[in-house]
DNA sequence: ATCGTATGATTGTCGGACAAACCGGCAACT
DNA sequence: AGTTGCCGGTTTGTCCGACAATCATACGAT
């Protein structure tokens, strides 16, 4: 081999903006928990001071920071305080990302089979009183919801949330977020085209509850199952194409 | 009743700063197409006549659209062009939530315990020929590195992503990134202190492959929940307390 | 004890400024 | 022909200084 046989090659150099090393820095602190949830951050001027930045600059990385859920100004106080991201915040984001990436509710719905039922099923084992509690009344809450379609749709997607808050696993009460966030507007879609979608849902809730109470694992996951299923059957009885894209809020 | 019996309410009134609105606008706009993939955004001088706003301002709404991936900088060029979120970084922003809201490795494992099965069994339906090179590529470079140890861990979720890819869902590809993001940095350690752990993976691995080449629904299931399963064997032979918080990176 | 006010701190937004980097084209050179 | 050097225009990254609006706090008035 000559010495001419590899060409000379160079890693890409990366320039790093410093708001972005600002961000970074600030966010790593967090992470590690050196700076503590609730904790306030210094004002602006301060932190430029302490970075050896411009106010602008910092603000920048601040904004990185705030959309990603790590810092947030706390209602009635200027000061930015140090937050745990909330699951409807970060789950919009992905949802945001669902939708650019053209998924469809083909995909949604197949991803809501995988999960849903397993989430049915550990939360038979894991649920308390009070998780049981919030179920049948978001339960409640639907099945006495006959005239207003935005509420229904908004207990059906509460119905699965608080299913999902009893396996008191954060993991998968996170990664149901987005689908149902991308579920509702066709939902909205769905149970005003099916007449019969409300008593098939409040039946299947229904029935879900009872076996969660009675920690039947079985019968929860399989009520479940059929409660998905009953989705796909309203999206065709109600001609909603599966292959379509889903859309954002 | 009289009419002092409800107390006089009012909603919160919410301001929103100009930089949000800003950003709410621009990633309107590309949410609804109306931006396509690629397309490049005025200069920030343009922007910021357009809105009617300074351009700090318009900066500031560029960070958040940046951070949550709908816009961002192609390698050699200074304009913003409309993106795509990239999975990595979305499930990025997913796992530091995960993270700060103080996730053990038990939750983590009984995540991937009820995603990954009904995956392989769906990749074992859906997948190509192409997909299934890369499965078996994957599993043959984790089996190639008996020393490098980041590299093991690398492939190892490497495995897992071309498994999740040959599913052709892109939800469920999304959602099992951050899961495998908060395990690698405990399967370094297990792998390390774990001698037979390489050898029961390469296994598994193998076995998976070899399903999913058959199209054997019921095989790629047992054979990934076994694989899953050794996990937590791994973990407390390795002494890894699963109570304890997965940390970021 | 509640309310009104003064004071200081902090953010949101603005305007202007400048160096560095990038783009396209054109001239010069090998 | 292909490479190199240079030029002017554009755009970003960063800085500086400024000001009104809002919030925290203390203090004094009712």
């Amino acid at each position: 081999m000559s010495v001419e046989d590899a060409p000379v090659r160079f890693d890409q150099i990366l320039m790093e903006p410093a708001y972005r090393k600002v961000a970074a820095a600030i966010g790593e602190r967090i992470l590690s928990r050196s700076l503590r949830e609730g904790e306030r951050l210094p004002p602006e001027t301060e932190l430029a001071r302490q970075f050896g930045v411009n106010r602008s600059t910092v603000r920048e990385a601040l904004r990185e920071l705030e959309s990603g859920g790590l810092v947030k100004r706390r209602p009635g106080s200027k000061l930015m305080s140090v937050s745990r991201p909330q699951h409807d915040a970060i789950a919009e984001g992905v949802s945001r990302a669902l939708v650019m990436h053209d998924v469809t509710f083909l995909e949604v719905w197949e991803a809501l089979t995988i999960i849903e039922p397993p989430i049915a099923e550990a939360a038979a084992r894991t649920r308390t009183a009070e998780d049981l509690a919030g179920i049948t009344a978001a339960a409640e809450r639907f099945a006495a919801q006959n005239a207003a379609t935005e509420r229904a749709v908004h207990y059906a997607a509460e119905f699965f949330r608080s299913v999902g808050r009893a396996t008191h696993n954060q993991v998968l009460g996170l990664a149901q977020e987005p689908l149902l966030q991308l579920l509702e507007p066709s939902l909205r879609v769905m149970i005003d085209k099916v007449p019969q979608a409300r008593s098939r849902i409040a039946t299947a809730q229904k029935r879900i509850a009872e076996a969660l109470q009675a920690r039947d694992v079985d019968g929860a996951r399989s009520w479940m199952t059929k409660h998905i299923r009953d989705f796909r059957k309203g999206y065709e009885i109600a001609k909603i194409d599966l292959e379509l894209r889903v859309t954002a809020d």
